[in-house]
DNA sequence: TATGAATGAGTTTTCATTCAT
DNA sequence: AATGAATGAAAACTCATTCAT
């Protein structure tokens, strides 16, 4: 009965659990969360249909535990990339690359990160609102303090400059997953930067 | 039988069918595709349950009706941006310019494109994936075409600029959505084009 | 979508409605509340499974119309009853004999309401327990009002004879719903009434 | 294996199962036994899950030793009050004491006992029917020799009136559990007698 | 004895779609 | 065109019971 809760677990217990939470990423990537029935993740996971309904209290939570997992992440690292000293051209870079480098380990799961949670949550009762906004306002941080040293330009307001910057970002991952540009890891992290903080123009 | 095809109508068959759709836009922005019930679409248009399969052959349909009604009036305005003479930056502003009136306009539409068709890998973005690559390769175009004339910089890709302009775009109108930017139209359009031309780098 | 509520419905749409709660009745009373199916009900009243589901949104509204139906209809008796002049003794026959009516109506019914609500009412939400007690509280009124004419004894609260009143007759039906006692209606209601009346001790 | 039969089991392991035991009384009475889970029992117990099987083959059989118990005991009460020399109503007065001085001794289980196994004619009403039936013969007994000496009067049949004062000693308690009359205790068992002996009408 | 993870059959509930009127 | 009752397949979820440790 504990087993949805918090408290520690046996070695095993844990281990079904994780296999359950990677056997969802699989299905809800390659179905969709609202076409894949809980017993799918069963079978791919290869347990029983009940262990999922005793470790998640219901599908949705585990989507929302797999989003959680990772989001939370995501945030630590904007957030020690912005303690960090240096330009914050490089803490951007260092958050695109953290991004394009989580879809390069588990693009499955970036995927599901996406195309489930980050942008249906303004539906079924925006679950995870605050925390998406939380990613927001921490690039917004980041932007906020290069224009107070003048590194970047302060005409644009830096909620907005996130937005942009995220959109770009998240729209390249969109890209990848619909298949419509080549995944070029590597460069994509250059290029998202370059292009947010450049511009498309030509430098005269 | 003749009603769900392009056959005329009589008028009143018509404004009901319409009532229909546009109930459907306001369900489905509030309560996601997936979530919601076709009744609760009849109930939203105060027409009869079984009224909306006389107009659409599934519920599908009706999504992808609100989907291609105004996708279909975006390529128009990206082609006709393009024919005109003109920098490439005033185009992308055209072009802007159209997605952010269309949210002033129906923001409830648009998010409902957005949240359900545009992102949804798997199950309406994959319909009308086409429909969408065409959007991403006509601006595409227009970068391409202003990179040779040497207006815009040609060391990223022009399928790579069209994904950062499209997903820049598509970030302001979530940043409306989810509440986290202020609804200013007009500053938007100039703000997004301006961002990504000019980029966030304070020009020396 | 409406059928659910209290509006008026087309002639057809009821007898379905009451074709249902009928064979409620009988599978509650043969099965048991618990160890019957959904299914069960619409198999035994011949209709498609999702009928039940359009007209009450569980099966445990299904028990509660049933009860409700009924209730109501004993509770206006003993109102009634009390209303009349008379000795008090005529009310409590009058209503033992409409209680003992009732079972031999529709013995189904009133086993239903005894094992599966009026006894259980005590459990799960206690949901009719204002219900059953306005029956206890009409009865002690009687009983009340003829302890101030003189017509009973007044050493015993009204509320205490209420219950032994209506336990009595209630265990009979019991009695008859269990097989231990032969099912002699008209003596029933007698006895029940003299019993409590008269009680056990032989007149000197 | 041994520890489900009635072999001699060591201090501790009798104190667990009744520990068990009387956590079932208390979820049963709240929860009701259909609507509450083993796990509830374990939980309330403070036990592992598994050890209410290591005790119980199953559910049901916790609430089985649970009314047996009692029941035997009350079985035994009647007979030897019956096997006492004294009046009729003495006898009543000391089986009607019994149940109240069950109830206050432990009104969760009594309340078990009368919902979910006395009067639950489906379930398990119908599995100890034979041991319920043993309870009302006995006290039928009682009245049918008091008939006989004269005592009671004799136009009520035996069992008739083992109904009825069975009956209302148990709504007394449904009183009770419904708190619809104070529980006054001694009072209760004399007033209980006097009704059903008495009867109500004032003695002339 | 004791634990609680694991199993999977059984049930309720949902809801898109059909169809008679 | 319009209605909304009727259908039934599909799926989520529950939970008694088993079992490895």
């Amino acid at each position: 009965m504990a087993a949805r809760n918090d408290a520690p677990r046996s070695r095993l217990a844990t281990e079904k659990r994780r296999l359950i939470l990677d056997a969802a990423v699989r299905v809800f990537a390659q179905q969709g969360f609202n076409r894949c029935r809980v017993s799918d993740i069963a079978d791919e996971a290869g347990v029983a249909y009940g262990l999922v309904y005793h470790y998640f209290s219901s599908k949705d939570e585990v989507l929302d535990t797999l989003f959680l997992e990772r989001w939370n992440v995501l945030l630590e690292v904007i957030r020690s990339s912005d303690a960090d000293a240096g330009p914050a051209r490089e803490k951007l870079e260092h958050v695109a690359g953290f991004i394009v480098d989580s879809y390069r380990h588990d693009p499955d799961l970036m995927k599901v990160i996406i195309v489930e949670v980050t942008r249906a949550a303004n539906s079924f009762g925006r679950t995870h609102f605050a925390k998406i906004r939380e990613a927001y306002e921490l690039i917004a941080d980041v932007v906020a303090r290069a224009q107070a040293t003048g590194e970047f330009r302060d005409d644009i307001t830096p909620q907005f400059a996130a937005l942009a910057f995220y959109g770009a970002v998240e729209q390249v991952l969109t890209g990848w997953i619909f298949g419509v540009v080549p995944e070029e890891f590597d460069q994509a992290r250059a290029f998202v930067v370059q292009t947010v903080c450049e511009g498309l123009d030509r430098r005269t």
